[in-house]
DNA sequence: AATCTTCTTTAGAATAATTATAAACAACGA
DNA sequence: TCGTTGTTTATAATTATTCTAAAGAAGATT
């Protein structure tokens, strides 16, 4: 079970004040047991269904945000009309259903290392991340 | 030097007439040397550049996916406001300069195999792609 | 607790990429 | 050439995201 200090300690970490609104959405991400893969329209959409409480689309947005700049959040590299976003920030991959559009994790494990064998001078690597398109 | 009589084979193929715009679409894409990266936005202004000609936005978004659908093109997962294109159309890899916002290749040979050790039961793996992320 | 300052929320407007529409036009086959 | 069908285009519509500014809440100070 998460805690409401998790939540606010989250916040404050993100230069964040902790307000009602926020630790609901804190609610929706971080209390649970799995990886969570959402759009802002899903996290917008669950907050109203799991708390009953209305958080406008601008915060959500903005929250959001700033959890990724801390690092809190992961912005997931896909094609889409719209950005996803995964609550497991460690180093992982993905299956993409493109039919259903769902993301699956695959762990770091069940792709093993990836030798990057070419390098750009001036620029380091930041992440290596491998997106596997899935169809029927 | 590739020539009209290719490009008019390639929209055919692709179920569309060879019409004067979208040769001259063709002309932008498919007559370089290199892979060319881009956006619907630049191919859009190249267009006017290169040819002298102005091809409405609307008839290069159909012309593109059209190729899309054909695979003359690729699109490359990323996270951008933007879609990005490929020509290239082999299996290979992409850094994405963050700062820069700009593309780069990597062939399959400079990342090696790559096993995925999970499967989905009733899908089948689609594509494998990496995108490296590079900072200063 | 009262007050002040600073940050936050919110609805709605603004922006930007993409898709849809429907009228004028061009390619193709007879 | 003519008729059919596909195409182009400007413009409107849609959708995700960002911006704005006014009202409200949190935190610090007394």
């Amino acid at each position: 079970m998460t805690s409401k200090q998790e939540f606010i300690e989250k916040l404050r970490n993100s230069s964040l004040r902790p307000t009602k609104q926020r630790i609901n959405i804190c609610e929706v991400l971080f209390n649970r047991d799995k990886t969570f893969h959402f759009t802002i329209n899903d996290l917008f959409n669950l907050i109203k269904d799991k708390t009953g409480e209305k958080v406008s689309l601008a915060t959500v947005y903005n929250t959001v945000d700033a959890f990724l700049k801390k690092g809190y959040l992961k912005e997931i590299p896909i094609n889409s009309n719209q950005t996803y976003f995964d609550t497991n920030v460690t180093d992982h991959h993905h299956f993409f259903d493109v039919k259903e559009e769902k993301l699956i994790d695959i762990k770091n494990e069940d792709v093993g290392p990836i030798e990057i064998q070419k390098s750009i001078p001036g620029k380091k690597i930041k992440s290596v991340e491998v997106l596997v398109k899935l169809e029927d």
